[in-house]
RNA sequence: CGGGGCGUAGCGUAGUGGCUAGCGCGUCUGCUUUGGGAGCAGAAGACCGUGGGUUCGAGUCCCUCCGCCCCGACCA
């Protein structure tokens, strides 16, 4: 039993100043931590409570999976991560250290290497396949910017696990098991989330799918269809192509623009001077990237911007890509900026990725690669050729679902999970193989899933508060019960207190505002803050035998005789 | 890393270049009070983020660095 009167716990009055989102105000105000760092956290005994309760669900959903328990350090040697590779590709993100010797140390990120040669060290055969390993591990990433609160730190617990299979039919097999888990582990924790897919899957690569908890301080955006049940990260989401213009356009007309290298001005200009009646979607937007170096050009229609996350999700192969700079403009001086146009891409020799949106046979107003001209019915097919289709355009709320066609909200949320097929990156990287049944060498398929435990506490929280405190879904709570005695005399407390015990004893946790100093309404403002599930109040009705039940949740009252109030909650509680 | 905001007691804050840095909450002592963050009396608690500068005089003005928050870039 908890007790307040010893309970190491200062609640704050007033917000404090730098915590802007609910959960990091809340959890800081109530007591469950508070800040060391920018984005590191102590976390005090109820907070503890709370986060071992989280813990707990996730390795009962993991045991009960079948999946096994392990611990990797978080203090790691380099020698794994340069062989992986990641020693060099994770950048500043990595926390990096040396010990007395001057040898280099890393706090682990994440242990995708940990676990690839925790297996190549145990296992040779593929008889010993599939398997399943997890591990419950606080990780380091020295975020770029951490930020609201609990939701990205940069010292944060997360359960991540791997499965390893020979073959792609076993991964499958292995990523729907992990799927099962993770939605029975997210169902015990009371969140609401959506499964949203992650990578585009008609551009090949690995399935991949996220857990995302929708709440409007999340920082991840996603598509969903409230009809059929479609969501998709931003990055995923497919394009609903209508064909337009049927008829053979007139060949190319160059006109004089001046002074329009914006699509607003362009649009003011040609229905001005040429009673043109056109939008800004009649007209093509080339934007010019470098892609790994190499000079690219993305069309989209000239009402959508270019989502760079977007392209570079969808284009296979390129690691990093950025806009044209003017200092780029200076080198190639045939593109022209604001008056850039696919027509001449063969000659300047740059490839042309279009939206789906820039269908064969489509012909737009676009620009003449000549300073203040641009060019009219400049046709997709006729007039220029694309090297492939990307999806490149910004999504935005009310596009068509790619599913049933009823346009679609854009949400935010935050990411609590993800699954997806990693193949054999590692195990190539590691030399992770098996032998086949043939006695061949085969190298393992690996896949991997992170649930955020930390970050999973934070948006149980987002999600079940309301103005006056924390609303804990009764699996995760510190107590199921809290309960308040009031008065000056000695009876509300012992008969509290009798009540406490009873409710121990049939394995209902309770927290107990024993406090004789304290004021009602100090307690009361306490256990709404706190925030467990049911608050019991002996005072005042104990005069007629009574106590008051009341649901934290609904706000519903109920005036309970002492002898039944314990069987009473157990029911509420079922 | 770019842009913005902010650093004064545990928390929230006030403080035209001029006395000993003020207030509320919390904490401690005593009395009083017990169904909505009680009342009275008293007390402790501050290197005003750091270093430098301007000035007779700096919490206040200027510069440096550090830290924190927000927006963006970034983020298995």
């Amino acid at each position: 039993m908890l007790r307040m009167s010893t309970l190491f716990l200062r609640t704050l009055r007033d917000d404090p100043s730098d915590a802007s989102v609910a959960s990091h105000r809340l959890l800081v105000r109530a007591g469950y931590v508070r800040p060391i760092a920018a984005g590191i956290f102590s976390w005090l005994p109820l907070g503890v409570i709370v986060l071992r309760n989280v813990e707990r669900i996730v390795r009962e959903e993991m045991d009960r999976a079948g999946f096994q328990q392990v611990h990797f350090p978080a203090l790691l040697p380099k020698d794994p991560y340069e062989e992986s590779g990641r020693w060099d590709e994770y950048g500043p993100t990595l926390f990096r250290l040396k010990d007395r010797k001057g040898a280099d140390y890393l706090l682990g990120p994440t242990h995708e290497e940990m676990f690839t040669l925790m297996v190549k060290g145990e296992y040779s055969s593929y008889r010993d396949l599939p398997l399943h390993i997890y591990q419950i591990q606080t990780k380091y990433r020295d975020e770029a910017r951490p930020r609201s609160g609990i939701i990205r730190g940069r010292e944060f617990v997360m359960k991540d696990s791997y499965s390893f299979d020979l073959d792609d039919a076993g991964l499958e097999v292995s990523y729907q098991k992990h799927r099962l888990a993770y939605i029975s582990t997210f169902d015990r924790l009371g969140l609401k989330y959506n499964i949203v897919s992650a990578m585009a899957g008609a551009m090949g690569g690995s399935k991949s799918e996220e857990f995302l908890a929708p709440c409007p301080t999340g920082e991840d955006t996603y598509v969903l269809c409230k009809k059929c049940g479609y969501a998709a990260n931003v990055e995923a989401m497919t394009t609903v192509v209508k064909n337009k213009d049927l008829e053979t356009p007139p060949a190319i007309e160059v006109l004089d623009t001046p002074n329009t290298p914006t699509i607003e001005t362009l649009v003011e200009v040609m229905n001005k001077k040429y009673n043109a009646n056109i939008g800004a979607a009649d007209t093509l937007k080339n934007v010019l990237l470098l892609a790994d170096g190499e000079p690219i050009c993305i069309l989209v229609p000239g009402d959508r911007e270019v989502d760079l996350k977007r392209v570079e999700a969808n284009l296979p192969g390129v690691k990093e890509i950025r806009l044209f700079e003017d200092e780029d403009f200076a080198k190639r001086k045939e593109f022209v900026k604001g008056y850039v146009g696919p027509q001449d891409a063969k000659k300047f020799g740059i490839k042309l990725y279009a939206d789906p949106r820039i269908t064969v046979g489509s012909h737009w107003i676009t620009g003449a690669n000549i300073k203040d001209r641009h060019a009219r019915y400049v046709t997709h097919g006729r007039d220029f050729q694309v090297d492939g289709f990307v999806e490149a355009a910004e999504v935005r709320e009310g596009d068509a679902c790619p599913n049933c066609e009823t346009p679609v909200v854009i949400d935010r949320a935050i990411e609590i999970g993800h699954i997806f097929q990693l193949g054999r990156k590692y195990a190539e990287a590691l030399k992770l193989t098996v032998l086949d049944a043939a006695g061949k060498s085969r190298t393992v398929t690996m896949g991997s899933y992170g649930i955020g435990v930390t970050r999973a506490v934070a948006a149980i929280a987002e999600q079940n508060h309301d103005e006056i405190g924390l609303v804990w879904p009764k699996e995760i709570a510190p107590a199921l019960v809290h309960i308040v005695a009031t008065g000056k005399d000695e009876r509300p407390f012992e008969v509290a207190e009798s009540i406490a015990i009873e409710l121990e004893n049939k394995g209902i946790t309770v927290l107990f505002d024993d406090r004789k100093e304290a004021s009602p309404g100090v307690k009361f403002k306490d256990a709404e803050l706190i925030g467990n599930p049911m608050l019991v109040i002996v005072g005042k009705s104990l005069a007629d035998g009574n106590v008051e039940v009341r649901d934290r949740k609904s706000g519903s009252k109920e005036e309970v005789p002492v002898g039944s109030v314990v069987s009473q909650l157990i029911n509420l509680l079922k």
